[in-house]
DNA sequence: ATTGAAACCAGCAGGTA
DNA sequence: TACCTGCTGGTTTCAAT
């Protein structure tokens, strides 16, 4: 279904999704149309599922970021399912094993603003926050 | 330093990352050079850290996604953090705050992994892990 | 997978306000 | 500074091989 050639184009996306097919191809000798229909196979089959930036949201005034783990409420599940697209503050909803049973990562200007997320939230569960200190990934896989 | 032009920018972007100077300018009535110079100059200040691909891992053959909370044995954070680049699994790692403190997003192919990489971790601190059942984000922001 | 051709875009120069 | 137009070479796209 894929194979080592997709995986090493997989690689260069994931290091920049704005590569051309033509640049794609020279780096692993293949023509620029090859490559083009390899990446739309994989975009048809949903290998890859989107295009997107990275933000630095500390620099567009969003200074905290926070995971928010959520113990649900007995029937609000659901509830809560359908209101998460709605809260723009949260850019990734997990549901997860263990004692909590839905993890996001939010993105907030400041305290405040975490305050009125969570007042948003505690009809649905019982929350739990971590605030994030420093991403400390420096992944180049 | 930012303004609502940049913002639509980015949430273009955001979207699809790979659209062109050209198509971006048409929907917001900017000329592509003048989207160009606005891109690159987001590109400079850091607000755009990098354009990247979000790949379905359960497609090619990683079955298993979790979050590993540590808590990290006293003295061995500096060892650990220059540990996780080297470890390809840890898809983004952050320090937080709480109890644990080192919070990772792991990618594995199945469970005899997942216990390879928890023994993995083990001589740096005592982990918890979370398993992720589904993605509920279904986040056009 | 490749090539070839038409449409399209990136990048840059030079210009306006 | 922020935007524009026009140009050129490279790229995308599609059809034929």
């Amino acid at each position: 279904m894929i194979d080592d050639i997709d995986v090493s184009i997989l690689k260069q996306l994931q290091k920049d999704a704005r590569l051309s097919f033509a640049e794609v191809g020279r780096t692993i000798k293949l023509s620029a149309s090859a490559v083009r229909e390899r990446i739309l196979k994989m975009e048809d089959t949903g290998v890859i599922k989107k295009y997107g930036i990275e933000i630095d949201h500390s620099k567009v005034g969003y200074d905290l970021e926070a995971f928010i783990l959520v113990k649900v409420f007995h029937g609000k599940l659901k509830l809560l399912l359908s209101t998460i697209p709605s809260i723009s503050e949260i850019e990734k909803a997990y549901r997860i094993t263990g004692n909590q049973n839905i993890h996001l990562k939010v993105i907030l200007k400041n305290q405040l603003h975490l305050q009125q997320l969570i007042d948003k939230l505690m009809p649905f569960g019982d929350t739990h926050t971590l605030l994030i200190l420093s991403d400390v990934s420096s992944n180049d896989s």
